[in-house]
DNA sequence: CATGAATGAGCCTTCATTCAT
DNA sequence: AATGAATGAAGGCTCATTCAT
C-alpha cells in the first residue's frame, strides 16, 4: 500500500526534478501501463506533490512521452557501442538480437503503452514514427559504415519489424507459451539479421 | 422535458442482444481503444440502456474478450476459405497477406487493445495466448493439407509473427509514414511466406 | 453464487404465491437486512420473476411489513399458547423468556431491520407501534386471566421493553462478547418477570 | 450557466476538514439514517467536492463509524461531568435518566443506524461492542467512586440495557405513543436505576 | 397470472488538474 | 519552485421498477 514515500530534496534545479520526475514514471509506466498510474502516483514516487508534476510537464501524456524518448535515447547510445565493438556480421547479429531481446523484455510495459496510444493519438503517433525512423537510420548508417552495398529501403522497415516483433515475442514469453524453444527462435532470428545485412 | 424518442426495449432473444452488444463495442474499442469507451456508452451505442450491459457482461473486460474473441471467430473462417481456395502456394500466400492487411487494417485499434491490455491482465493475457495457439495450429493444417514435409514449429512461429507485424505495419500506414512502398512491402511479405511454407 | 432456483409451481392461487414470496422474503430480509437484498433476489429466492413480485406487492417496504406481520402474527400464537400451559407465575416468567431469546435469536436481522426503517419511515413506525400494542395488551390480558390485580400500564411497557432488549442482548450475543454469563443474565430477567408480573 | 458561488476551496489543515465532514455526517446519518444518505451528500453537506471525502475517509462505513465514535467521546464527557457533580444517588439517577433521554431523543437516526448495520457488518459490530464495554467500564467506576460495593457485572449489563432501551423508548415517542406517560416512565427508570446502583 | 429483458436514476469511487499557500 | 488540499466530471456498477410477451 503506503510506499515509503522518497523523500528527495525539495528545491533543486528544475531539470533535477524533471528527470526525477521522468526516472518515475518510466518505471512506473513500464510497471502498470499508462492507464495503471495516474499523475498524482508519478509525482510521488519521485518524491514530490501533485501540482509539482503540473511545473514540470502539461499533463500525463507528455511525461509519458518524454520518458519513453528519455529511455530511447539512451537505449540508441547503448546499442551503437556494441554494433561499434561487434567484429563481424554474426557476432554484431547476436549483439543485437541479445540487446533487443533483453531491452524489449525489460520494457514491456512501455512498449505496448505507446502502441496502443499511437492508435487514438496523434501525438502518441508522431513520437512513434519518429523513433521510427531513428532505427531506419541507423540501420543504413550500420551498412554504410561496413563498407556493404545500397538495399531497397524496404528490406530494412522489414527487418526492423521483424526483429522487433520477434524480439517481443521472446522478451514476453509469447514463444514459451507456445511451448517453443527461446533458444531456438533467437538463432532463427540472429541467421534472418546476419542474412539481411549481407 | 424533451423525450427524444425514449428507446422502448427492442426485447428479443438474450442472445441477440449480446450480439449487438459485441458488434457495438467491436466497432467502439476498435475505433478509440479499450480505454477510450465505456459500458455506458457500450450499451446507448448498441441501442440499450447502461444496465442492460451488466445483464449480458460482468464488466467491461469481459465484452471486449468477448468481441474479440467473435471477431477472430468470424475471420478465421473467411481465412481458412481463401487458403482452401488458393492453387498454388504464391496464391496462398497473396491471398493470406491480402487478407490480414485488409483485416489489420480494419481491427487496429482493436488488436493494439488486447496488446496492451495483455501486458498486465491476465486474463487478456491468457485469451491471446490461446488466440495465437490457434493460429499455430492453422499454418501446420495448411502445410498438412498441401502435403508438405514437416518443420520446427519455431519455424512457424515466426513467420506468424513476422506476417502479423509487418502486416500490422502496412495496415498502420507506418510503411508510408516512413516513405517507402507499401507495394514492395507487400510483395517482399508475400515471397517470405511462400517461401515459409515450402 | 448461483442459488439452484427453487422452481416453484408456476401458476397457482395467487395467494399461495404470495406466501411463498413472504416466506422467501422472511429468510432474506433476516439474513442480509432490507439494505441487504433487493427484490429480484426475493422474487427468485421464491422461485418467480422479479415482474411476480410486482403483481403482489407494490414495492420492497410493503412485503418487508407483510412479511414481519406474518411472523408476528405466528409468534403470537406459540406465546400465548405456552403462557396459557404454564402452571405458575415462574414457569410463565422461564417460558416467556426462552422463548424471547430463541426468537430474537432466530430473527435478528429482520427486527434490527424494522427498528432502523422506522426511524425514517412512518409506515414502519406506524407498523411498529401497532405491534407494541398488540403486546401490551397481551400483558394485561394475562394478567387478567391470571387474576392478578391492575397495575399501571406505564410499568407493563417498562417490562416490555426491558423483556424486548435484555433478550435481544442475549440472542445477539451481546452479553457473551461482554464476557458475562448468559445463563445469569436470563435468571435476572426471569426474576424480573415473575416480580413484575406479581 | 449559471455559478451559484463556485465553493472556492476552503482550505485548511487536513482535520479541519475530516471535522467538517464528521460533523456534517453526524446530522445527515442522523436525519435519514445510513442508507439514505450518500458519500456524495455528505460531502456536499460539508461544503466539499465528492472527490474530498475520500481523501479523508476510505468509504461511508468508516465516516458513519468516525463520527459515531465522535459523538460517544462527546457524549461520555458530558455525562461524566455530571456524573461527578451529583451530590445523591437519587440525584444522579436523574442526571443520568434526562441525559440519556435527551441524547437517544437527538441521536435516534444514528444510534438506529448502527444497531441495523452491526446486524451484518463486522466492523460496525465490533465497534458496537467497544462503546458497550466503556459504558460497562464507566458504570464500575463510578460504583467505585461512590465507595459502593461490588456487585455481579451482569447487573450492570442489564441495568445498562434498560437504561438504554426505555430512554430510547421515551425519546423515540414510543411511550407518548403507547398512550403513556412520559413523565411516569421516567420516574420509574429513576426509581429503577437508583435502586441498581445502591 | 407469470415472465424476464430492459430500464435509468443514482450511488460509489477515481483521477487529471488547479490554485491558494 | 514546491506544496497538497480540493475539485468535479465521469466511469463502473446496482437495483427498484416497468411492460411487452
Amino acid at each position: 500500500m503506503a510506499q515509503p514515500r522518497p523523500r528527495r530534496p525539495r528545491r533543486g534545479a528544475p531539470e533535477d526534478t524533471r528527470a526525477r520526475l521522468i526516472e518515475a514514471a518510466l518505471a512506473e509506466f513500464n510497471a502498470v501501463g499508462y492507464h495503471g498510474t495516474d499523475s498524482n502516483r508519478l509525482a510521488r514516487a519521485a518524491g514530490y506533490a501533485p501540482g509539482t508534476f503540473y511545473r514540470h510537464f502539461p499533463d500525463k501524456k507528455a511525461i509519458f512521452l518524454a520518458a519513453y524518448a528519455a529511455r530511447v535515447g539512451r537505449e540508441l547510445a547503448e546499442i551503437d557501442d556494441r554494433i561499434v565493438r561487434a567484429p563481424t556480421l554474426p557476432a554484431l547479429a547476436r549483439a543485437v538480437v541479445a540487446f533487443l531481446v533483453t531491452h524489449h523484455r525489460k520494457w514491456r510495459g512501455l512498449r505496448a503503452s505507446l502502441r496502443s496510444l499511437a492508435v487514438t493519438d496523434p501525438d502518441a503517433r508522431a513520437f512513434q514514427l519518429q523513433v521510427r525512423r531513428g532505427q531506419l537510420e541507423r540501420i543504413e548508417q550500420v551498412r554504410l559504415s561496413r563498407g556493404l552495398s545500397a538495399r531497397p529501403r524496404e528490406d530494412h522497415a522489414v527487418l526492423l519489424l521483424v526483429l522487433e516483433r520477434v524480439a517481443d515475442a521472446i522478451a514476453e514469453g509469447e514463444i514459451a507459451e507456445m511451448g517453443l524453444s527461446e533458444r531456438a527462435a533467437t538463432r532463427a532470428l540472429e541467421r534472418l539479421v546476419a542474412n539481411e545485412l549481407k
